[in-house]
DNA sequence: TGGAAGTGCTACGTTGGTGTGGCAGTAAGG
DNA sequence: CCTTACTGCCACACCAACGTAGCACTTCCA
């Protein structure tokens, strides 16, 4: 809490004034994160958009989203069941993109969704947080060419 | 240090009496992984089988040795600077392999290194961690598939 | 049988983080 | 000018975890 305090500018009184406490300032940072989540589902047109534009739509939104709410999924579900809940209930959806993209013919439909999706939240993740000084439209064109075509010389 | 003392079946006590400090626990355990890495590389012959056999091999040597010692590098880097500087020799070893692998046109040469090597990093990392029934030959044949290929339907 | 080595148990001191209360100071508005 | 709202500062209580000391007990070996 006082490194929060500082990282913020103010005086940790002043944090506990906003938050009870700190587990209720997790929460506040979790639900702010699935807002802006949700937000980028709704931009990304994710279950109606063709596969190929919402997931380019998708990446490039989610990457700001991920860098500005750097946070810990195992923290949250320790810590916040109900953020938790909600945060499964998104991932499911981005699970029945990942089952559209197939359908569609974007995504193979000889690997276990499970193992493209976690493929996608990588990859993502690591243009995210690795690469920070690449813009989210070139982390999206980045992202999506080497997931769908491979790292590998063709 | 209880939690730790209770996971491995002894008292407090004990640890206490095998390691100073929790700091010098911590620092074996980084020790342990590390020399662990080292043995992979050696068995998979980095810098001289030939790029496609080498990266197989490593990537079926180093499932176990990440599913056995999921250390955080973070905290590596926080609290055993030698540990943590050994990490980033063999993460330079791993880079130069990169290097090889894009040389011998197994890799594409249109990206730049790190992305490729942060890649391999990242799916190799989510065979180890999150598809745990696999074992490490066939989570081996599916990252470098998936990896050289990528996920889109060709 | 006694000594050495090791373990488990318990109580304790220290440290750092969480959370709180109260007061002085500042700014804004009526 | 007074009131309200807010902030920063400081001291404090509490608690969890780290690390320690001492003792009883067990096992093994000479």
């Amino acid at each position: 809490m006082s490194t929060i305090a500082s990282a913020a500018g103010v005086d940790r009184r002043t944090v506990y004034r906003r938050f009870a406490t700190r587990e209720a300032l997790l929460s506040a940072v979790f639900m702010a994160k699935l807002d802006n989540v949700d937000l980028v589902f709704e931009q990304a047109r994710l279950d109606e958009a063709p596969v190929q534009v919402a997931l380019h739509r998708y990446v490039e939104g989610i990457v700001p989203v991920s860098r500005q709410w750097p946070v810990d999924m195992h923290r949250m579900m320790r810590g916040d069941p109900t953020a938790y809940a909600r945060a499964r209930e998104q991932s499911r959806r981005l699970d029945r993109f990942v089952e559209r993209a197939v359908d569609e013919g974007l995504f193979r439909d000889d690997l276990p969704v499970g193992w493209l999706r976690a493929l996608l939240d990588q990859v993502v993740s690591t243009a995210a947080h690795q690469f920070t000084d690449l813009a989210p439209p070139e982390a999206a064109d980045r992202v999506v060419e080497s997931l769908l075509n491979g790292i590998g010389s063709h």
